[in-house]
DNA sequence: TGTATTTGACCGTAC
DNA sequence: AGTACGGTCAAATAC
């Protein structure tokens, strides 16, 4: 096994080494890339037209000037609500906005406090058949749901307190969660690199308290239980999803100072993201990364310690996730579902994400929490087309972070990979294959496909690819950063899948047999928007040219 | 008073 | 079979 010198080792699928640069390369200050809400426009149904945006920032607000390139990242004013990134219509194409929820006409003006708080959701991304159903409505809390909910001792609340209070009163900033705020701040008044002790913190601790008991990423949760888990310190809680029926669960670790440092998801969202008012503005900002990445949602709050939060949700059920409008939501709950309930909930809770996450990594001064996105078995690892079981981790020498072995799960193929983050960059995964598959690739099933794990068409936007969060931050490190059309030669013999990039992410390398997950994890942790979206050819031929 | 959270107990799985 | 562990339940508690 390779792992000295070179990143990676990989004998059939030279690939590898593409992600691991791939995620080394395009740094910059790590700190800069992670407080800096930068995104890539990514699919056509999620255009964002930047210069919309700025061409209607909320006055006597400071905008900061894109960080990266103008056109491919999205830069939010300070002390503006992420809501409104998600909520401003001026966000969207023309062709891509939704109608004003409460006027049926698109907004082109918005009052500034309207932009600023607004609700209107970033749910018409999720598809385009979906525009109208998937504004998930508070009237959706049925009495049948709300006695359901009863009985369980939880609440289905699409509360409006905060939004509304935010709404009348932009003033009252400090009614954000200062998290959010924080991140607001740093993330985009500190373009250049914002230092974690220049959080201002607006929040009051009661405030805070209360705010941080809310759904970090749109979704509602009900924590169910508490655990504390060995080998760690950090208490695990466990939520699940209080939509009914939906069978979503995560499950949070925490560090000492409540930190989150870790959060695994199980399961899909069988349902739209509610469209809560009582949303928190970093659920709008995760919202419109997710949902423009259409995959994954992800915010990124700085903790008054100046450590990062981030929370990640799996993808959305609504094949927004893509936008494609070839997947409908219910083709792609069902495909996601099938993985998932097809395997005992134990194994699925279980297993692949044992591996050491970053959590661990205390003295990170900005530490990501691992986010993984768990939806099916750990024979299910389809990172890379192929499916992967991982039968062993350990930690090497010369790494603190673990090593996960993987094996090829296709009878008698020989073939083993092991994954590992390189030790002077979380983010770099090196990946190392022995052995040459005796087979072809392995056909997706469900909505694991390969369709499913494409990125949508991006032929329609130029502004390419993928939002990407900036949680997932990137630092040059000096490794060269790999030609996509290198790449794309590369994946002549090897299926491009996006959950390579997921092996590149930052979050751990649990399975995800669930390959919106890993392309979700792609998207958000491919942190290479800027050369990605700049050079990589994002048309479908690109990514056609690694489905065979 | 209703809802959410906490927390000890229980259960299933893996070893 | 016994033990350890993680996940879940549900009564108790807090808000």
């Amino acid at each position: 096994m390779a792992s000295g010198g070179s990143l990676n080792t990989c004998h059939h699928q030279s690939f590898s080494n593409f992600f691991t640069s791939d995620l080394l390369a395009a740094e910059s200050d790590m700190n800069q890339e992670k407080s800096s809400f930068k995104w890539v426009g990514s699919d056509h149904h999620k255009t964002i037209e930047i210069p919309k945006y700025k061409s209607f920032p909320p006055s006597s607000l400071p905008v900061s000037p894109p960080p990266v390139s103008p056109s491919s990242y999205l830069s939010i004013p300070p002390s503006l609500s992420p809501s409104v990134l998600l909520d401003s219509p001026v966000l969207f194409s023309s062709s891509n906005v939704l109608p004003s929820p409460t006027t049926g006409a698109f907004a082109a003006k918005l009052d500034q406090e309207e932009t600023k708080f607004s609700d209107f959701s970033f749910h018409s991304l999720t598809r385009p058949s979906d525009s109208a159903s998937s504004v998930f409505p508070s009237s959706n809390s049925t009495d049948s749901f709300r006695r359901q909910q009863q009985e369980k001792g939880t609440q289905h609340e699409f509360s409006t307190v905060k939004s509304s209070a935010l709404k009348s009163e932009p003033s009252q900033l400090h009614n954000f969660n200062h998290q959010e705020i924080s991140t607001i701040q740093t993330s985009l008044e500190n373009t250049s690199a914002p230092q974690p002790n220049q959080l201002i913190l607006y929040g009051q601790p009661s405030q805070y308290v209360r705010e941080q008991k809310r759904s970090d990423d749109g979704y509602n949760w009900r924590k169910y239980g508490q655990k504390q888990v060995k080998g760690s310190d950090n208490p695990r809680s466990y939520y699940k999803c209080t939509f009914p029926n939906c069978p979503t669960k995560k499950k949070v670790e925490r560090n000492l100072d409540g930190h989150i440092t870790e959060i695994v998801y199980k399961g899909t969202h069988n349902h739209p993201k509610p469209q809560s008012t009582r949303r928190s503005s970093s659920n709008s900002v995760q919202n419109l990364a997710y949902n423009n990445l259409g995959i994954q949602n992800q915010s990124n709050s700085f903790l008054e310690n100046g450590q990062m939060e981030s929370v990640a949700t799996p993808p959305e059920n609504s094949s927004a996730s893509f936008g494609d409008d070839d997947f409908d939501q219910g083709s792609s709950l069902s495909n996601s579902k099938d993985d998932d309930e097809n395997e005992p909930e134990a194994k699925r809770w279980k297993g692949e994400n044992e591996s050491e996450g970053i959590s661990a990594a205390g003295s990170r001064t900005v530490r990501e929490p691992r986010i993984v996105v768990q939806t099916t078995s750990d024979i299910d690892i389809l990172d890379d087309g192929y499916r992967w079981r991982k039968y062993g981790q350990k930690v090497v020498k010369g790494n603190p972070n673990p090593r996960s072995y993987y094996k090829c799960t296709y009878n008698g193929c020989p073939v083993r990979k092991h994954v590992e983050r390189a030790s002077h960059d979380l983010r770099a995964v090196i990946t190392t294959y022995e052995g040459k598959h005796n087979h072809d690739v392995p056909a997706a099933r469900g909505s694991g496909s390969y369709t499913m794990s494409r990125p949508p068409p991006m032929a329609t936007n130029n502004a390419p690819t993928a939002i990407r969060p900036s949680a997932i931050g990137s630092h040059s490190n000096g490794t060269s950063y790999p030609n996509p059309t290198r790449m794309q030669t590369m994946q002549q013999q090897t299926p491009y899948t996006l959950q390579m990039l997921h092996d590149t992410d930052g979050f751990g390398f649990s399975g995800f047999g669930n390959s919106t997950g890993a392309y979700a994890n792609q998207m958000q942790q491919t942190d290479n928007s800027q050369s990605v979206a700049k050079e990589e050819p994002r048309d479908d031929s690109f990514f056609d040219s690694f489905l065979n």
